[in-house]
RNA sequence: GCUGGGGUGGCGAAAUUGGUAGACGCACCAGCCUUAGGAGCUGGCCCCGCAAGGGAUGGAGGUUCAAGUCCUCUCCCCAGCACCA
């Protein structure tokens, strides 16, 4: 028989904390501290899964243990409710976008009342309302007055399937991160924002945070910083060429952009992208021009992925025109390949074949020379390390890293960093996303909606089937507005934002969410901000939580925010997998349903079970066992069933000692995010007590207040029924004395030559000499000690003593 | 390939950062109790051994009175990046 009806406490809790009203935060409150914690908003794809568990339940633990702590916590909830689903959604089954996305969101609202989360609803942001599109609008208005936006031709990531482009950051190995599908490249006039502006910034400024070494690693990476050098490479004839063509070769130059210019003398050749503009000037003075447009060609009918996945080497030499080593003046045969990418450096490169393993390679394939510059043991080899200078003229004989500069000078080249990171493609050509506030003039260029339209809505007449064509253009409504407002012959821009920078400031907004006027206030960014802990998941961590730290610094830029960092703490929370241990999915069958688990076990054992089922501040993959959902149950259970132990009696020293020391642990690992520990903590003091005739009620209570951020409905439950007052979740963890923490005698264990051969119980502030008697005398260590005399022996008080013996 | 994080029982995991390896929980085993349950209680549960004892933290060395923790080499797993010059 089960002591509790999991289904009445719960209701009956929340209906308290309801009238109660405990989670209304008062941003304005100065008597506590505030304490921000935020989660990634969720997207309202239809039912709560488990994740969706794992993410906000176990985040709720942290606001109520702060809460309990005295801190004024920011708590708070919304939808990121623009998105590809809500279309896909409308074209499968004829459903309005808005009304399945608004749906979601009612389900979903409900479903995680049920959790029992101290969220603060009253700030909800949906990112779809109107009221909270208008200020993202605003706000991108704002980076395009400051050049931060642009719209610009570039090569892009074209995903044909949901017949949209993508952000680089929303390519996985090349194919579209969404769907699936592998991506195309296609040459088009899109809006960006500039957020390699800010790559050093958000590069240097990582240092500082304190999130884990791996996240920041991985943005790192993605940014990709390099240092090196810009070229000059001049191209002339060669000399076979006819004095036809020869006065025919422009005048120009190739720049390269080289990490290794100290290599520069072993330049070979040098080697174009496809991509490369000068191409077309010099495509038709080639003696093979066309071999080398056929080549290009090919290339561009080639994904990005391909053309990496083929280490072949393909490419075409120029035939009639040369480079010239700007160091040594040699002329070097010019190539287009493409190994090399037009979208980095300068699209053109200075090839060392003995110094770079893909230039060795093709090198080898294209019979090119081989010239060793830097010493290595074998000359034959490619060798990418560091030495001395060979064959390299005044420099023979210098160290490679230390002549670099003055290479690189005596070349007429400058020192430049590049970063791999490229700038943000914003536009979609989709329909179910904030609007780009941009209307066009007759003459085709772009201007800003004026703030007074603003909210600039999305129009509800169009057809949502994808034609690769943006859904808006079907609009009548729409471009009835912009004749009206702006004249005849404007026309509308039809592409949505990316719903990456909706959610690149929600967070913002929670701070003042119902604010006509202003994105946010002043007033309380100031005081709140930065958002003391993120948590939420690691494939953001290229994704969103770049775009949101480049958004945060571009509005610290214009003063709108008061920091340089929208997040201080940063965790990326695990995954729940199968019983199977594979990811849950519907394709395997092993998706657990959190409505059946609660309704069963109740909210709170789920609650616990996910909290202890590893490390909450590593991103682990966990497999979800139904046993210890219902262990977790079971302990609660016991819970109960010691409140029947509860007396009126006095807090004895041992009682005192047991919860000092459960509280001790299972703060500080509350503190990490260490839940799984934290609730050990609990276990052990609850079965401490169970060996106890009695327990005192007030001692029964700190249990409960300890609990209360795990199981808040039961918490309250018995809060109640042991006379408490008000809500458990409203009154303070109790302060005990760290005094309590020392005990009177401590179990040493004693060590011979470093195995443990018994352990004596002392004073923790025994004298050595006493603790080395008392440990010689222990019938087992003298034994293994066998009549010798010790040789050493090291004592660390209250921790160890180890007797060494020949 | 590069960078980062890891490798501890049948399973999820602990280990106060150099000081009793395996806390807590699951599963399992034995016993008790019983208005026989997916219930509760008690005990056991890394390996070998009746025990005393010995061996164990992917593997091999090393430093140290003492190593899961530090160093060197090596093998795997995960993540990010990857023809980025």
């Amino acid at each position: 028989m089960p002591r509790y009806d999991h289904q009445e406490i719960e209701k009956r809790a929340q209906e308290k904390w309801a009238a109660l009203d405990l989670y209304t935060t008062d941003l304005t409150n100065t008597e506590k501290e505030p304490y921000y914690l935020l989660f990634e908003f969720p997207y309202p794809s239809g039912d709560l899964h488990i994740g969706h568990w794992y993410a906000f339940a176990v985040t709720d633990i942290y606001a109520r243990y702060l809460r309990m702590k005295g801190k004024n916590v920011l708590f708070p909830i919304g939808f990121d409710s623009f998105g590809l689903p809500a279309e896909n959604a409308a074209m499968k089954n004829g459903a309005d976008p808005k009304e399945w996305t608004y749906q979601n969101m009612d389900r979903m609202r409900a479903q995680i009342r049920t959790m029992g989360t101290s969220l603060d609803w009253s700030k909800e942001v949906v990112t779809s309302d109107p009221e909270y599109y208008k200020w993202t609008q605003w706000l991108f208005a704002k980076l395009f007055e400051h050049k931060l936006v642009e719209r610009r031709e570039a090569p892009v990531k074209w995903c044909p399937k949901d017949q949209t482009v993508l952000a680089n950051e929303q390519v996985v190995d090349g194919k579209c991160e969404r769907c699936g599908t592998e991506v195309v490249e296609k040459r088009l006039t899109q809006w960006f924002m500039k957020i390699t502006d800010y790559a050093e910034r958000l590069l240097t400024d990582l240092d500082a945070l304190p999130w884990r070494e791996d996240i920041k690693d991985a943005q790192r990476a993605w940014i990709g910083k390099s240092e090196g050098a810009k070229l000059s490479f001049k191209v002339v004839p060669s000399a076979e060429a006819s004095s036809e063509d020869v006065a025919a070769i422009p005048d120009v130059s190739i720049e390269v952009f080289t990490t290794r210019p100290d290599t520069l003398y072993g330049v070979t050749y040098v080697v174009l992208a496809p991509e490369h503009k000068l191409l077309n000037e010099l495509l038709e003075v080639l003696e093979n021009e066309p071999d080398v447009a056929a080549y290009i060609e090919m290339t561009k009918r080639k994904t990005e992925r391909e053309r990496s996945e083929n280490k072949e080497k393909t490419g075409v030499r120029l035939e009639g025109v040369m480079a010239v080593n700007p160091v040594s003046g040699e002329k070097i045969p010019l190539y287009v390949a493409d190994y090399v990418l037009g979208s980095y450096g300068t699209g053109a490169v200075m090839a060392v074949p003995a110094h770079d393993e893909r230039d060795f390679v093709f090198a080898k394939k294209h019979a090119l020379p081989h010239l060793q510059v830097v010493a290595s043991k074998n000359e034959e080899e490619c060798f990418t390390g560091d030495g001395t200078l060979v064959a390299s003229g005044e420099f023979s004989g210098r160290n490679n890293r230390e002549a670099m500069a003055d290479i690189v000078a005596k070349a007429g080249g400058v020192a430049v960093t590049n970063y791999r990171i490229r700038d943000w493609l914003v536009s979609r050509q989709r329909y179910w996303g904030c609007p780009i506030p941009v209307v066009y003039d007759p003459e085709g260029m772009p201007h800003l909606v004026p703030p007074e339209h603003l909210p600039w809505t999305l129009p509800t007449d169009v057809d949502f089937t994808p034609t690769g064509k943006a859904p808006l253009a079907s609009s009548k409504e729409l471009h009835e507005r912009v004749i009206r407002i702006f004249g005849e012959g404007w026309t509308p821009e039809y592409d949505t934002l990316d719903t990456f920078v909706d959610s690149s400031w929600y967070f913002l907004r929670y701070l003042d969410p119902k604010d006509n006027h202003d994105f946010s206030d002043q007033a309380m960014l100031k005081k709140w901000l930065p958002v003391n802990r993120y948590s939420g998941g690691s494939e953001h961590t290229t994704m969103h939580l770049l775009y949101a730290r480049f958004f945060h610094k571009a509005l610290y830029d214009m003063a709108l925010v008061p920091t340089s960092e929208p997040f201080n703490e940063r965790f990326n929370r695990g995954i729940i997998l199968g019983t199977d241990g594979q990811k849950m999915s519907k394709r395997w069958g092993n998706v657990v349903n959190p409505d059946d688990v609660v309704k069963e076990f109740g909210t709170d054992a789920v609650r616990m079970y996910l909290a202890f089922i590893g490390p909450y501040n590593e991103a682990g993959h966990y497999p979800w066992n139904l046993d210890g959902v219902s262990a977790m149950r079971r302990f609660l259970e016991r819970v109960v069933a010691l409140m029947e132990k509860s007396a009126d009696t006095e807090v004895s020293q041992e009682v005192l000692r047991m919860l000092a020391k459960a509280e001790a642990k299972s703060a500080g690992d509350s503190e990490r995010f260490k839940f799984n520990t934290a609730l050990s903590a609990l276990m052990v003091l609850v079965r401490d007590m169970e060996g106890l005739t009695s327990v005192p009620n007030t001692a029964y209570q700190d249990v409960l207040k300890m609990l209360a951020p795990f199981a808040p409905h039961l918490a309250e439950e018995l809060w109640d029924k042991t006379g408490g007052e008000g809500s458990i979740h409203s009154s303070t963890r109790p302060v005990y004395d760290p005094r309590l923490l020392e005990t009177d005698t401590v179990t040493v264990p004693v060590q011979v030559n470093g195995k443990r051969r018994g352990d004596i119980s002392i004073a923790p502030d025994m004298e050595e000499v006493n603790v080395v008697a008392m440990a010689l005398q222990l019938p087992t260590v003298l034994t293994a000690i066998a009549g010798k005399t010790p040789k050493r022996v090291v004592y660390v008080r209250s921790k160890i003593i180890n007797i060494v013996v020949d």
